[in-house]
RNA sequence: GACCCUAUCGUCCAGCGGUUAGGACACCGCCCUUUCACGGCGGGGACCCGGGUUCGAAUCCCGGUAGGGUCGCCA
């Protein structure tokens, strides 16, 4: 008998509401007191029978950084959208407003774009009362105040809230709820002790802010959402979810809860930790395809596809809720940096050179006085080199200094700039200077042509002019970045480097 | 403490009753290159433990152990 992958069934409860009823409706029917509002819930008969437009969200608190969790989360929803046609919708969930800032939104609104995670609603803004778009706003649950009374009025109503020490609680079904979850199959949930001894909760402090289960359902049920994934940190208060759920008629969203990413060393990663804020890759010079690449293998891989190389784009068809793991996985940098390289290899030389300029203004390296083409042809001899961006200068900051200005790396320099070394240094600025024509393969000629007749090994030769152009042992291939260097700035700094190896 | 989820190389995944247990990253060696890389070839390295079920278990069941999660007038 195979695994129980989740899917394969359908939730067993479908209770209080003839199965029809919930179909057709989709969205509850509103009770008594109810608002409309419902600007884009259709009522259409005729489409009972076509399945539900998928409808998703990523629902992020602020609280200041973008965690990695919440972006695979975010990826994940996205995924899911995308490979259904469906809607993936934004909302902040600010209800605890003393620590919520529009900045602390921009982080999140700002991650999400450098990812290419767009949303089809939601806020354009950090500002809750900015522009949005979508029908089922305001997508900020600081803005929602109204909703959330509406809803608990009726739930009074109904008998299943109750106001007791100026909080409103909610009647907990005693019963163990069984969650239908697309990734690990139904789960039972009973009480635990410490819940059988009152089973209630609060759906409203009595401060009149109302907590994260109550405004979680509410939203999930005024927006529409057909299918939930988030974190499995959530799979035990789902059966609250499902119960309020039930509570206002309703047909719960279908589940999906994805594993955690854990440290290396299996703990829980949080806010200080490598790599767990979003901003860190930003920062680091990682392409938002790599990150996008190594987040969606934690946790998923596809049946269908052979390599693990993908953009999201690629991704997005493949994507089946069927294909998630069960099991949490532990972020390794490592591979990060190895998905990064490989997609930094593939980038068009346009987009390597444009985010390799800006890699070099970071540290202060300006090639904005440089010919374009000397910048471009500088930078592509170093685009299978180092791993990260961040790497970039060291890779190629001599083509961007004075002549006369190459640093010397220390060591370097006393082993390859010496008296021994100067004769070669006069014999192949000669060659070189005399060459028709200054390219690669004619330097290359060049310089083996004279190891040969001075019956010395190449070495001999490469080691003093690598330092001598570069001012290190380690850079781009040595003939090519000669090419780039061109005749007179490789005449300049050979004749430089000759002056500092004979003193 | 109670409840829930999970358990294959160091890490991420494949495997869904019969495989020499496969791939990727990382690691080691060799080749290429007299730079560093890339690339190529090769290597070491895993089914948490104990019981069942079965002709046969990494795969199914039970128990244990371990890791993670939840049990808030936090989200």
């Amino acid at each position: 008998m195979p695994r129980r992958r989740g899917n394969a069934q359908q939730p067993q409860h479908r209770a209080h509401l003839p199965a029809s009823i919930c179909q057709l409706l989709r969205i509850p029917l509103p009770s008594p007191p109810i608002v409309d509002e419902s600007a884009a819930i259709s009522y259409s008969p005729g489409l009972m029978s076509a399945p539900a437009p998928v409808r998703v969200r990523f629902a992020p608190s602020p609280t200041g950084y973008l965690h990695v969790g919440g972006a695979r989360t975010a990826l994940f929803n996205w995924l899911y959208a995308r490979r259904t046609g469906g809607t993936f919708v934004l909302r902040i969930e600010d209800t605890d407003n003393a620590r919520n800032s529009q900045a602390a939104v921009d982080v999140i609104l700002s991650g999400l774009r450098w990812l290419g995670l767009d949303w089809d609603e939601g806020p354009l803004t950090g500002d809750a009362d900015g522009p949005v778009k979508g029908a089922f706003g305001p997508y900020f649950q600081s803005r929602r105040g109204e909703i959330y009374r509406r809803r608990a009025e009726e739930l009074k109503a109904k008998g299943m809230a109750y106001e007791k020490d100026g909080a409103l609680f909610f009647r907990m079904t005693r019963d163990p709820v069984t969650i239908p979850d697309q990734v690990v199959g139904d789960v039972v949930r009973p009480l635990t002790d410490r819940e059988a001894v009152d089973p209630d909760w609060v759906l409203i402090r009595s401060d009149g802010v109302p907590v994260f289960h109550f405004v979680n359902v509410v939203d999930d049920l005024e927006m529409g959402i057909t299918h939930v994934i988030r974190g499995e940190d959530h799979l035990s208060n789902t059966a609250k979810h499902i119960a309020l759920f039930r509570a206002f008629g309703a047909e719960p969203p279908k589940y999906a809860h994805i594993p955690l990413i854990l440290n290396l060393d299996g703990s829980k990663m949080s806010k200080r930790d490598q790599g767990a804020s979003v901003q860190s890759y930003v920062d680091e010079g990682y392409l938002p395809e790599a990150v996008i690449n190594y987040l969606s293998l934690l946790g998923w891989s596809s049946k269908a596809a052979t390599n693990e190389l993908f953009t999201r784009d690629e991704i997005a068809p493949l994507f089946e809720l069927a294909d998630i793991n069960r099991s949490n996985a532990r972020f390794d940098l490592k591979k990060l940096e190895h998905f990064h390289f490989e997609h930094a290899r593939r980038l068009s030389p346009e987009r390597f050179v444009s985010i390799g300029v800006e890699a070099l203004k970071k540290v202060g390296i300006e090639t904005a006085g440089f010919d374009p083409a000397y910048v471009r042809a500088a930078l592509l001899t170093a685009q299978e080199k180092g791993k990260l961006f961040k790497e970039l200068p060291i890779w190629t900051d001599f083509y961007f200094v004075n002549d006369d200005a190459v640093v010397y790396d220390a060591e370097a320099k006393t082993k390859a700039l010496t008296p021994a070394s100067v004769s070669a240094l006069e014999q192949l600025a000669s060659r070189f200077q005399s060459l028709p024509e200054y390219t690669a393969a004619a330097l290359e000629a060049a310089l083996k042509g004279l190891a040969t007749e001075l019956g010395v090994k190449v070495g001999v030769l490469i080691a003093p002019c690598r330092v001598g152009c570069t001012g290190r042992t380690v850079g781009p291939s040595l003939y090519h970045l000669l090419e780039v260097l061109g005749r007179d700035r490789v005449a300049r700094r050979l004749a430089r480097a000759r002056t500092v190896a004979a003193s």
